[in-house]
DNA sequence: TCCTAGCACTATAATTTTACGAGTGCTAAC
DNA sequence: GTTAGCACTCGTAAAATTATAGTGCTAGGA
């Protein structure tokens, strides 16, 4: 059990290293409290026999520790003073009433992205789930065509088709029949439905059935579930930490891997949520803040995604800001 | 004027420069050519004096000037051979009847981003001169609706739009007026088109004009006329002259900036261009190889970008592959 | 006239040496 | 429990040392 000055001890010791980016010594710390650096040499080592502080190097000043982090997210941030100005930048963009839902978030995100210099993340949710509602075929000329495709949600997705000797009428033959056998099916299931309900009975009425069945079977089977925006990955680069190419390699590619953001999005929890260094599953200098949102059809997930170093209480405020601000938005 | 040896002496140098990324001796030059290290040496001596090769400091080996790199390109690299492993893989993609040019293009470029381990482009032609082919309309919610805008060379737009209390057979009459009226003008006159040719009738067919009216104003005045794809930038990673993370902020900046890609764009060469050093506008360090390529109404450029010190030999050869398989793609 | 062997010379890169200072742990006194 | 004092540690930065890859130049040979 902490004492509360080395709870203040370990706040400050935080605090200072996320701006100051080096090892912090018991005399600046000494100096914001009312105690000598002696008293806070003892306190730090207390804290670092509980693993919440490490040191560099023997004689080195402090840092947190990833469970000192933990410790500091958990129990000693304190979230309820809100940056007037970075409240301002984001309700403006919340104000405008003409905006879908989904330019908001994007703005918001490039917002935050520049006002904190870390990286961020929207990851849709994903289309599995949503249900076919329509789908329209333009044609382009003799043998080329798009197909488009809408789901109850709204996501569009669209798709050059080669065709070759296949008639206008044809085509339009085959659309109705989806739009009349498939609509209200789910995205997931639509290959499947095609094959047993469209293909037995799509002879009947189109001559060239089988390139028609198997132009619009690719669209759906390719039919993207993924849905991810990451903003400002650039910002890494502004990190101490990550001026080893080597690392920044590394987290690039982790950001463009579906796999490591599925495991974010896959998280249940609504909440906010803290990955602090290995838990990000990106890096161990990294941290991942995420949480979900829901507004009646439309959820998803944002995460800021920045070095462990963070500030950790305006990141926390900041996200819960803008989540708060989706989920309320008519 | 450079003697024949001197000529095989900076080929020499571009190209063992090229592979070790490290200046080149007399010594090992000399081993390729029948003749002395010392004669190599009276050689590079001239070759220095021509403002074709450098020194890093007085006494090392040398590398090739922009110059350098310059005449190589112009006089000395041989096309004649084309890797074979190369050319399969390009070749699998394009046999592949089905799939459209653009997808042929994105892929290409992906491989040859991962063959060569530089950053590739390509730049789709402007929507500006496109026409404006259909416009879709489909209604997700009581006020939420999807509108696709499709051009007559198969580009593909869409955005939602929030709508009040607006009946959806007001939303059916809109779209049946604009296909009807603007059909066939050019995406960048439609706007002003909706202003004088829509605006002043709408008000006679429908009742929430003026909401309508509007949500399609911003749809078209927001269309984009970039489509830009660049893939592969993390490859600058892997190259030594980019292990400082300030180059590499700069070089992904400029790549971010629609500015500096529009120049390469807008070059009306429709052949191979290389732009080495700081004619690329990105960075001294930095070569940019491009081409346009046209395809019937498909046309637009496409680009590889990397080091300086960059395989030219391959790259062009490359391209220029890539640009015949595109331009005989029937 | 062109080529080459030989040698003195030079800048860098790698290594070692030195000096300094920020910060620690510990002890003893308050 | 707190603090002043002090010896000690380690890392960083600067200075000195060494090694080496490569040059330019000269002089002799084809």
């Amino acid at each position: 059990m902490l004492t509360k000055r080395q709870e203040n001890v370990l706040k400050l010791i935080v605090e200072h290293y996320v701006k100051l980016a080096k090892p912090i010594g018991s005399k600046l710390v000494s100096k914001k409290l009312k105690c000598s650096s002696a008293t806070v040499r003892n306190d730090m080592a207390a804290l670092e026999d509980a693993h919440l502080l490490e040191k560099t190097h023997t004689s080195s000043g402090r840092i947190p520790s990833e469970e000192g982090y933990r410790y500091y997210v958990d129990n000693l941030m304190e979230l309820k003073k809100m940056n007037a100005e970075d409240m301002l930048k984001l309700q403006i963009i919340f104000h405008n009433q003409q905006l879908p839902l989904a330019d908001c978030i994007t703005k918001s995100l490039q917002v935050i992205s520049d006002m904190t210099n870390y990286a961020t993340i929207v990851l849709g949710s994903s289309s599995h789930d949503n249900l076919l509602k329509q789908i329209e075929v333009v044609p382009i000329d003799a043998n080329k065509m798009i197909v488009i495709v809408v789901t109850d949600r709204g996501h569009v997705e669209h798709k050059e088709v080669k065709l070759e000797y296949v008639s206008l009428e044809d085509v339009k033959k085959t659309v109705n029949l989806i739009n009349n056998l498939i609509v209200g099916t789910p995205i997931d299931e639509v290959s499947t439905k095609l094959e047993y309900e469209i293909k037995p009975v799509i002879g009947k009425y189109v001559t060239q059935h089988e390139q028609l069945y198997n132009a619009f079977y690719n669209v759906f089977s390719d039919f993207s579930s993924h849905n991810v925006n990451v903003v400002g990955k650039t910002k890494f680069l502004d990190q101490p930490e990550f001026s080893n190419v080597d690392k920044i390699k590394n987290i690039f590619d982790k950001l463009d891997n579906e796999e490591v953001l599925r495991e974010i999005k896959e998280d249940q929890d609504n909440n906010i949520k803290v990955y602090i260094g290995h838990e990000s599953n990106i890096d161990d200098d990294v941290t991942v803040i995420k949480t979900k949102f829901r507004n009646g059809a439309d959820e998803g997930t944002l995460a800021i995604v920045g070095p462990k170093r963070m500030d950790y209480e305006r990141v926390v405020t900041l996200l819960e800001f803008l989540k708060d601000n989706i989920e309320d938005n008519n």
